[in-house]
Formats: C-alpha cells, sequence, structure tokens
DNA sequence: CAGCATCCTGATTGATACTG
DNA sequence: CAGTATCAATCAGGATGCTG
C-alpha cells in the first residue's frame, strides 16, 4: 500500500474513506450492489439472516408484506450472488433453512453502516421533504 | 444491548459495527434511503457531486448515458430529500450550479464504504453467479 | 443552457391459485 | 412447509419535442 495517493488536494470537508471510484461505480461493479440494495427486501432479508439464520415461512412472518413470490425471488437472487444459503433439511415436512454465506455477513458492515445513517438522519431528510412539500 | 447472538463474538469472521436495528428499517427510516440508493442514478449523482459542484449539462455530459427526464428527476429528489442544492447563478445564459449539501456530504462515507465492499468483492459475486448459472 | 411535458416500453411487484 | 405458475397493475426509465 503505497502512501501518497494521487494528488487530491484536500478540498473535502469530510473525508472520503475513498476517493470513490466514480469511474468504476459508472461502469457496473457497484452498480449491481446498489441494484441489489436498492429493494428492500434484498437488504431486509440480508439484515434479517444476518442475526439468525431463518427457514422459509420464518422469513415469510418475519417480514410480513412480502409476497411469497418476491420472497422467493429475492432469496433465489441472494444465493445466486453468493449472499445466502439454502440448505434442505431432511425432515418429513419440507424444512428449508436459509443463512447468510461468509460474503453476506461481510455486505452486513457496510449496509449497517448505510442503515446507521439513514436511521441518524431520518429527521433531516423528513425536514427537507417537509420544508418542500405540496410543490 | 449487547451482541446477544452465538455467545462468543467471534470477531475472527465478520464484526458489525452494530446489531443492525432490523425493526427499524423494516418500519421505514432506512427504508427510504435505501430506495434512493436503489437507483443508480442517485448514487452516481451524490458520488459525482462529491468531488465538485457541477453544472448540469456538465452532469449530463458527466454521467452519458442518463436522460434529461432522469437527469432532473433525480436531481430533484435529491434536492428535495435535503442531499442535493440547487444554485441559479445569474448569467446571460443561465447557468444552474449543484452542489452537495452537508447532509449530503455526510451521506457520501457510507456510500462509500459500501462502493468499496462493491469493488473489493465484485469478483465474489461474478464468481457465485456464473456457479450457478441459471442456463 | 437548463428544464418541463408527453408518450411509450420493459422490468418489477403483488394477488391468487396450484403442487410436491 | 416450501415453493411454482399465471395474470394484472405499477413504475422506473428512455425518446422526443418544446420553452424561457
Amino acid at each position: 500500500m503505497s502512501d501518497t495517493h494521487t494528488g487530491v488536494p484536500s478540498a473535502l470537508e469530510y473525508e472520503l474513506p475513498r476517493p470513490v471510484p466514480a469511474d468504476e461505480l459508472a461502469a457496473c461493479p457497484a452498480g449491481e450492489v446498489f441494484r441489489r440494495v436498492g429493494d428492500k427486501w434484498s437488504v431486509l432479508l440480508v439484515v434479517l439472516l444476518g442475526g439468525r439464520p431463518h427457514r422459509y415461512n420464518e422469513l415469510h412472518r418475519a417480514v410480513e408484506g412480502i409476497s411469497q413470490r418476491m420472497l422467493t425471488r429475492t432469496l433465489r437472487g441472494l444465493e445466486i450472488d453468493g449472499l445466502v444459503r439454502r440448505e434442505v433439511l431432511p425432515t418429513v415436512p419440507p424444512s428449508v433453512e436459509y443463512s447468510l454465506t461468509p460474503l453476506g455477513r461481510s455486505l452486513l458492515v457496510p449496509l449497517s453502516a448505510l442503515a446507521d445513517w439513514a436511521v441518524r438522519h431520518e429527521g433531516d431528510i423528513r425536514r427537507a421533504r417537509s420544508d418542500s412539500t405540496g410543490r
């Protein structure tokens, strides 16, 4: 890790963990992720599974508001992306347990930071909104 | 409340900055934010404006791929949420400069963390995807 | 230059019904 | 219990054309 990065002047009032690869972001890599983060269900499920593994209907009940279709779809997507692991338990009534993969757990970190920001600045946003409401 | 799950905080794997308020998240506060983050344009514009203030067509050129409609819409949304500031400069050909508000700049931090994660784990996701390609 | 209005398309989502 | 299948509605988003 070289210390001296690009000659970016310290014109930033807030410090950025990284210069933020705007190009990269525009390209695609982060785009995919932000897509996932975009839909409420994915984030919610990751967070939920971050606490504990859940079974299908357990998730259905926990979220309550999501349709089976979306629950399945979202879980599939997360599974495909390697964020969630799906394990079928050999019980008489079939049970399926969903859990976070290490990759999924690692996502939980920046996700938490964002969620934290959201909670912390919820008031600011609402105020800003009502300030220009009804126009 | 401390870490209530698996007893031993296995910091060996991944540590969570916060237990992540699943309830809060499900409620709405964060939901709004994740909505914003969801659409690629918002994030991209925030990142772009995070580097420097830009004028309308400047953004249009920078992003290049966004339609005027979406550019305007997204900027409006960000402005309403108090993340972006719109300043009309009294020039002969009207110029409008968009910049990040302090709130917007603060969002840049967790956003960068997420973008960083995305870039870092891009390969993992791609691998996971091609591994279970639904061909 | 900056921005709005209109039309149109495809992806996303929800409700419902059915199955192993 | 854990899904899949289908239909209809919604909506993000793009293209185009027109103002101040």
